[in-house]
RNA sequence: UGGGGCGUCGUCAAGUGGUAAGACACAGGAUUUUGGUUCCUGGAUUCGGAGGUUCGAAUCCUCCCGCCCCAGCCA
């Protein structure tokens, strides 16, 4: 279960929880339900589902299922169903023992449906596919009735029977409800209720050859289950009319259906055929890339289960389409990560400085907070000496106005360590590229502050050289650029021309700090002003740690550059 | 041009007849041994538009405009 973060502010779908146990409808009782279907990775689209259902139940002392929908054995597999449990639990919810399958009702839905046609409200239809579509009139125009649609009672159940003991072909005949084939509402036009399927089901395997389709599964499935809130997204509401009609005919326990709008994402998407282009065509290594939007990419790049839970509960509930700012997704893991992960330095972009008056073999021990915002954290001891790596970047021979790192002439502190100035810089004969920064250290301002209080302007992370632990580090950035501003909130069906080229790099010669040669796989840190960095559960190897960035710190500076360049 | 929805700051989002919360982003400033964190400050005279009802409207009525979803034996 979540855990409890600030006071939750109110959406519609709360309110009508709330105005319900007011009223005493349902007994007081919360029964919701997460049902995907097992035919794909679970993405913080999901999430924001998972979120609500498992949250408002929790919220009022009520329960949520986990139910796959499993009516389509064509498409679902048993592998699907592992990695959806393991991403529910690792998004901190429990379904306890409530693990259900539609396919665990199929007997009754069979009942059901036999009792549709007992009713005259059921009739099988011979059809062929295509022309159920023509019959089916269009969205202007109303459909017209099927030739087979007036069968006798006697031979829908004799029909509806030889079906599922397999004696006829697929598509050959399909049960389906007799409602209205002039609604405006197509939903209505006689949706088929059942199709022959010769497939073999994950969980029933060769027991039926007759599958129920989702519009007849999935509300009998909610009523069968006591579903109190049936909540789903948008493109079900037309759907509605028809659940409520089923339920009604069958006069069974009959739930409240709920809509709400999926979440978008900026730079982001979210369908599951882009999804599967990405990785079928090989953009990214696979459904748990970091890059990724689904659950195991988010969790495999080094998210936290809180952040995203948080981010759910702040993104608000609404029946508005919106597309929230993938910033936002960020400043919750920042938040997160900001509390609770050990800092460390790191250099990613080594630049060999040496330190001229720093004696030849000396070393020593310094001390370093790991973490500033938990004193709990303690402290640990860093290694110094007269050769050191600092970051590319923070050294210009020639800077401009705003830069107040190291420059020829400049002094700067090392964190922990001592102030330094440059007093030369070595470049390549041939290339003309920075080799070296030859520097000199104050040894009265170890630890960091100046005994007579000399102020200076940048503080620079470091390693020792000859303690660095070297690692390769993968900077992750997004999978998509944003979209042009001309079309923003518009299509965004040619996102593969917005991939970003840079969305991967691999640093295969950081530096970093000894200790971090024993980094736990799973484990976070924070490398001091480059951002925050996850143990690769997966390609890390005893003692030679794989770290992939979760996301960087806010940078200011990056800010002006951009700035200054226009 | 059938039906169903939706339109409140750049982005999310409260508000349900009593005179526009909050968050992110953005812009300033303070503190800072992370250009991080934290902390202040700034911003919608206005709620898609136009009319109307009312002492009073984002909230009620009318018309208009825009966007999303539906013609799978997918979910």
């Amino acid at each position: 279960m979540a855990s409890e973060e600030s006071k939750p502010a109110s959406n519609f779908i709360r309110n009508i929880i709330q105005e319900d146990q007011e009223a005493a409808k349902w007994d007081g009782k919360v029964q919701t339900r997460f049902p995907p279907e097992p035919n794909g990775y679970l993405h913080i689209g999901h999430a924001k589902s998972i979120c609500i259902n498992f949250g408002l139940a929790a919220e009022f002392k009520g329960k949520c299922n986990l139910r796959f929908d499993d009516t389509n054995p064509t498409k679902e597999e048993q592998e699907y169903v592992q990695s959806i449990k393991a991403d529910v639990r690792w998004l901190g919810f429990d379904w306890e023992d409530r693990e259900y399958y539609a396919s665990d009702y199929f007997d009754t839905l069979y009942e059901y449906a036999v009792h549709l046609i007992q009713e005259g409200k059921a009739y099988v239809d011979s059809l062929s596919a295509e022309a159920i579509r023509e019959y089916r009139g269009t969205l202007t125009a109303p459909g017209k009735e099927s030739p087979y649609r007036n069968r006798s009672t006697d031979e829908n159940l004799d029909l509806f029977d030889r079906m599922r003991k397999g004696e006829f072909e697929p598509g050959t005949h399909v049960l389906r409800a007799k409602i209205d084939m002039a609604s405006p509402n197509l939903n209505l036009r006689d949706p088929v209720l059942y199709r022959i399927l010769f497939a073999e089901h994950h969980r029933t395997g060769k027991k039926w050859c007759i599958y129920p389709t989702y519009d007849f599964a999935h509300g009998q499935c909610d009523s069968i289950e006591k579903v109190t809130h049936s909540i789903c997204t948008l493109e079900f509401e037309d759907h509605r009319p028809l659940y409520d009609w089923f339920l009604e005919a069958l006069r069974i326990h009959h739930p409240q259906q709920i809509e709400f709008a999926r979440l978008n994402l900026t730079r982001t998407v979210l369908s599951k055929r882009k999804l599967i282009q990405l990785v079928e065509e090989g953009y990214v290594t696979g459904w748990d890339d970091p890059r990724m939007p689904t659950l195991s990419g988010l969790r495999r790049r080094g998210y936290t289960p809180e952040a995203i839970r948080n981010f759910c509960e702040r993104i608000g509930v609404a029946r508005r389409d919106s597309t929230v700012d993938v910033a936002f997704l960020e400043y919750c893991v920042r938040e997160d990560l900001n509390r609770i992960s050990p800092r460390v330095m790191a250099v990613l972009r080594p630049l060999k400085v040496v330190i001229e008056n720093y004696p030849e073999q000396q070393a020593e021990m310094l001390e370093a907070v790991n973490n500033p915002e938990d004193p709990g954290m303690g402290t640990r001891q860093v290694p110094f000496s007269r050769e050191i790596y600092i970051e590319r970047d923070d050294f210009m021979e020639d800077p401009p106005k705003k830069y107040f790192r190291l420059s020829p002439g400049r002094e700067v502190r090392l964190r922990y360590a001592y102030f330094l100035t440059c007093v030369g810089v070595l470049k390549d004969k041939q290339t003309g590229e920075i080799v070296e920064v030859r520097c000199t250290y104050d040894p009265t301002t170890r630890g960091g502050d100046a005994p007579d209080c000399r102020k200076v302007k940048a503080t620079l992370h470091w390693v020792s050289a000859p303690h660095a632990f070297e690692a390769e580090v993968r900077l992750y950035d997004y999978l998509l650029n944003d979209l042009p501003e001309s079309e923003e909130g518009r299509d965004v069906s040619d996102f593969k021309s917005r991939i970003n080229p840079a969305s991967l790099s691999v640093l295969s010669t950081c530096k970093l700090e000894p200790g971090l040669s024993e980094a736990k796989p799973g484990s976070r840190y924070q490398f001091e002003r480059m951002g925050y960095f996850f143990v690769d559960p997966i390609d890390s190897k005893p003692g030679k740690p794989v770290f992939n960035r979760i996301v960087t710190l806010r940078d200011t500076w990056a800010k002006i550059q951009k700035q200054s360049q226009g």
